[in-house]
DNA sequence: CATTCTTACGGGATACGTAATTATT
DNA sequence: AATAATTACGTATCCCGTAAGAATG
């Protein structure tokens, strides 16, 4: 038996996320899935990935091998992805694959300059200027960017799988054909 | 639905095998359960990858992007197993990872010099001298080498999975602690 | 008629949700 | 009490083997 990609993601999520439950939020599963998941995982792996308890999930010296390797894996799967949907350019919406707070002061140029290959995770300031704060090749590491959780609006790729995986402390205002995320407390 | 990496493999082996009879074989599992294995990758991938016919099957254009990728996204698996494995050294056998052919002309520098990280295919030649030929980081890659098909014996890791996959061609002389293959027409 | 692939079916493992239980603060 | 994790259980899906069928040359 050897190590399934749910098993990796689900390890990447807990260790970003500090605690199984939030970890399976993120994921978009409950937590006792992510919990038997993190249990396989170990198993394969042949010891604990993280210690557990009240206060939540602190990786091992094992869990931080695998985390590290996890996010490598789950690169090149999001480049694969991101390749193969190319292939398919009908079966997608045209969206702006860019992150920005607050929406209404990005700057046209950017976009166009970002749209493509890249996921890009930015931020405009109200002198108008952009900052591109991380580029990423999927969802995988998009969302993993620290600066994710500071942005107080976001304009993504129409995927499936990001909205299912929306943090708790966001909420979707508009679905079809972008999606945008905004902090529950944001006026 | 996503891709999953027993697809993956499956597709990789395909693509190099030529026919799903032969990549069955060298996947350890029947010719049926490729099928189904193909099947669901095209389905996910949402296209043909291989043209199927009783001469064999040949790749796709877009077979051909999952193919490239899947080597990826697979190396880097074998990456994270050989950093994995180091963290329980006592659970695996001592053994060489080299491939040579023949076995007896193997010099003694090279098996110390290549014992470690990498997964090396060589060859030694009748006038002593071993010429690496090809690196890989763990299974998927150094069985993939074109290299492979010419050796006439060969000293793996002691892994079941390597074992499991042993082409049709080759036979196992012994087991353990260390195995080695040879061409079924092998005097 | 031989090789290759597909389809059909059954057993076993996995994934996930709901619900109940344990443990720590 | 409240938060976090595990355990228990039922259902759906997937994986794989065996066996039989269809197609090409």
């Amino acid at each position: 038996m050897d190590m399934e990609l749910r098993q990796l993601r689900a390890v990447l999520a807990i260790a970003e996320a500090g605690t199984l439950t939030a970890a399976a939020t993120r994921l978009g599963v409950t937590q006792p899935s992510v919990s038997e998941s993190l249990r396989r995982a170990e198993r394969v792996a042949g010891g604990a990935l993280f210690q557990r308890g009240p206060a939540g999930a602190v990786p091992t010296a094992l869990g931080e091998v695998v985390v590290a390797h996890a996010m490598a894996v789950l690169e090149a799967m999001d480049r694969f992805t991101a390749t193969a949907e190319r292939h398919h350019p009908a079966q997608l919406p045209a969206a702006v694959r860019f992150a920005c707070s607050p929406l209404a002061h990005l700057p046209e140029a950017p976009i166009s300059a970002l749209a493509g290959e890249t996921w890009c995770v930015g931020e405009s300031h109200d002198d108008g200027l952009a900052e591109n704060l991380a580029a990423a090749f999927g969802p995988t590491t998009a969302l993993s960017t620290p600066h994710i959780n500071r942005l107080s609006l976001e304009l993504v790729r129409a995927q499936h799988e990001v909205v299912e995986q929306t943090p708790a402390h966001r909420q979707w205002l508009t679905r079809h054909p972008e999606w945008t995320t905004t902090p529950a407390d944001h006026s």
